[in-house]
RNA sequence: GCUGGUGUGGCUCAAUGGUAGAGCAUCUGACUUGUAAUCAGACGGUUGUUGGUUCGAUUCCGACCACCAGCUCCA
């Protein structure tokens, strides 16, 4: 039987396994082997080989080699659950992205203190070094096996594996399971690992089914990798935007309105920069802004079939009679805005962009910080154009995102997503719009995933998200097709030829919400903003009452000069302000005592504790001016 | 919305079935200071709201509200 290898092929007999291939190579490459690949698709290292194929060995270098290592820690959390609470009912164990997790249903509820408990079981079938034994079984020995054993959430599972799927169930020690695999050779190679949190999780990830007891957990080839994720989690507590909003009096959320953020003075200012970067990119690449209004009538929200589709996340009210509702959406208005009059093809692409305050009712579980609101602003736009100019346009658009992006440091990968289960328009309509997405991704040459089911219900859309300075993902940006609202509000434009033609109508945001975005950036910096949208740019700190007078003058300069500059003359020690100062994250603090005062000049200490002595303050504001006028990153 | 948890002065946190305490912040005074917290004093709480149990509840129980971790959903 011939096996292609990495770089060569070789001759082995018929059942040989993965394993014993590795360790034909060496005994090195066998030590660190997790899996095996055959034809792509992943197996177990112990299973035998059959028939000519190729064969990659996965060591715990690759990235499939977590995912088995993260399963099988799985396998061995559900070892340790069944073996404590021989009651408790088994659903599914996969691995996440960062960890894996197992849905129980125990008898009785447990606890923070049980994840210990398990935890301590779990060390035990590590140490125990079980071997996890694959097999492959019929349809009815793995219904048989769940009905002995009361696993009614393996009985169900079992009946929907495809009728073409091997049935293969594992087995360590005591522990068996029904499973696809494939899985680590035995549970001691399991090293470093650890249960994180308890939550609940409805079976299947359906609301209307039982919730199960989910147990998270995570696991890495090393301690010090460990080590590595739980200080990064640490990092991530520190920069949550919730605790520095507080610290740094950015916004607050109040009872009165849960969902609905306050900014104060100093997120408002970071907002206001946004928007004025915002305003002049989308002014340079063409776009015009309107604003509509934000409640209409009911009949409006009939007609765009958010009605239909919408209403229970909609506020909605009677006044004289008439129903009402707060926009959840700004579309309706921009295709009002669109229909005040005859359009020709010359205008397109018409870009019409729109800072929309839109309200949605999320459930109140869903709210988290500034991330997750009732109520936030839209960058909107909506672009109409003809068929023809869809590609381009996409294009357009994101290279705006990506120029808009790049200011902030933050990099993006693009998402497609396609038609939902719930939606309006056919299915022909559909296909046409995400072939159209679709080209325009692949004519612009960036790669992209693909999320079946996951588009809006009025068309397909490309998702963008950006990652982090400590590489978590956020979905801020996105571009939708939509074919229906164009429908649903006759529009028209009159074509070269002169008949009256439906323009396509985009819909896009950048920013995504205002409110989202903040949060991110706020994370992403660590509130350590740059320059040019630091809430307070500069504070100018008097060393005594003596050099007060003159910390008032410098500080009027800065005033004078557009620096967003604040005085700190109590009469408190140089290092308390300076504490104060750098607490708030103010990028330069100026200092100023006699020496400055009898000189005329400043002291400065900047971002990384830098200090410059003797400055002209006009050569500060220079210098400062330059940072923000070109946005820049550093500082 | 669902599951579990939490709710004490502006903030961070103590304490208790017998009407709550610290630090920071704030205010006042003293100090006049040279690069991450000067000292002293004062102000500040119907312990989320609301029912119940109790001689007595902030503490125990229920409902509601909000927040937190997830699920579901999403810009």
């Amino acid at each position: 039987m011939k096996i292609q290898l990495r770089d060569e092929e070789r001759e082995y007999e018929v059942g040989v396994t993965a394993y014993d291939i590795a360790k034909s190579i060496s005994e090195g490459l066998a030590r660190v082997a997790v899996c095996g690949k055959i034809n792509g698709e992943l197996v177990d290292l112990a299973m035998p080989i059959e028939k000519d194929c190729k064969l990659d060995i996965i060591t715990n270098k690759d990235l499939e080699a977590k995912e088995v290592l993260r399963h099988s820690t799985a396998h061995v959390l559900a070892q340790a659950v069944k073996s404590i609470y021989p009651n408790a009912k088994l659903s599914i164990g996969p691995a996440t992205d960062d960890g894996y997790y197992y849905d129980f249903e125990f008898k009785t509820p447990i606890n923070n203190d049980d994840l210990a408990k398990i935890e301590a079981e779990m060390k035990k079938i590590i140490k125990a070094d079980f071997e996890i034994k694959r097999k492959v079984v019929s349809r009815q020995e793995a219904l048989d096996w769940a009905k002995s054993e009361g696993e009614i959430y393996k009985i169900e599972l079992v009946n929907a594996i495809p009728e073409d799927e091997t049935v293969t169930m594992y087995t360590q020690g005591d522990f068996t399971d029904v499973c696809r695999g494939p899985h680590l050779r035995s549970t001691g190679m399991i090293k470093a690992f650890k249960l994180t949190k308890l939550a609940g999780a409805y079976w299947r990830g359906d609301e209307k089914n039982k919730m199960l007891t989910r147990i998270y957990g995570v696991v890495f080839d090393k301690n010090s990798e460990m080590e590595e994720y739980f200080k990064m989690l640490e990092e991530a507590e520190k920069r949550d935007h919730r605790k520095l909003g507080k610290e740094l009096d950015l916004f607050f959320l109040s009872d009165y309105a849960p969902g609905m953020p306050f900014f104060m003075p100093k997120g408002q200012t970071v907002i206001n920069e946004l928007i004025n970067f915002w305003r002049e990119e989308h002014k340079r690449a063409g776009y015009v802004e309107i604003t509509t209004p934000m409640a209409m009538n009911r009949k409006l929200w009939e007609k765009s079939g958010h009605w239909d589709h919408y209403k229970k996340n909609m506020y909605t009210f009677k006044a004289e009679n008439e129903p009402f509702a707060i926009k959840p959406m700004n579309c309706p208005g921009g295709m009002l805005y669109y229909k005040e009059r005859m359009h020709s093809y010359k205008e397109f692409p018409l870009r019409v962009g729109e800072l929309g305050k839109v309200h949605r009712h999320e459930a109140s579980g869903t709210l988290h910080g500034l991330f997750r609101v009732r109520c936030f602003t839209q960058d909107d736009a909506h672009i109409f154009m003809t068929k023809d100019q869809i590609e381009s346009e996409i294009a357009n658009i994101i290279s705006l995102v990506d120029r808009m992006y790049k200011v902030f440091g933050l990099e993006y990968h693009l998402e497609l997503s396609t038609m939902p289960d719930k939606h309006i328009g056919t299915v022909k309509e559909w296909q046409h719009a995400e072939t159209c997405l679709k080209n325009a991704l692949v004519g612009i040459g960036k790669d992209f995933v693909i999320n079946e089911g996951d588009g809006a219900f009025y068309g397909p859309k490309i998702d963008i998200h950006i990652k982090d300075a400590i590489g978590r993902t956020w979905q801020c940006g996105t571009i939708q097709l939509d074919m229906q609202l164009p429908k649903r509000f006759e529009l028209e434009y009159v074509a070269a030829d002169g008949s009256r033609q439906e323009p396509i109508m985009v819909h896009r945001v950048v920013y995504g919400s205002l409110e989202r975005f903040f949060g991110v950036i706020t994370e992403h910096f660590a509130g350590v903003y740059p320059l040019w949208l630091a809430p307070v740019q500069a504070i100018v700190m008097n060393v005594s009452e003596k050099s007060e007078a003159y910390a008032e003058k410098v500080y009027k300069e800065l005033g004078k000069a557009g620096i967003r500059a604040e005085l700190d003359i109590r009469a408190e020690k140089i290092g308390y302000k300076i504490r104060a100062a750098q607490m708030q994250k103010i990028p330069y603090m100026i200092i100023v005592g006699e020496n400055e005062a009898n000189n005329g000049t400043i002291s400065i200490r900047k971002r990384g504790n830098i200090e410059i002595k003797d400055l002209k303050t006009k050569d500060l504001v220079k210098e400062m001016k330059n940072l923000i006028d070109s946005r820049a990153l550093e500082c």
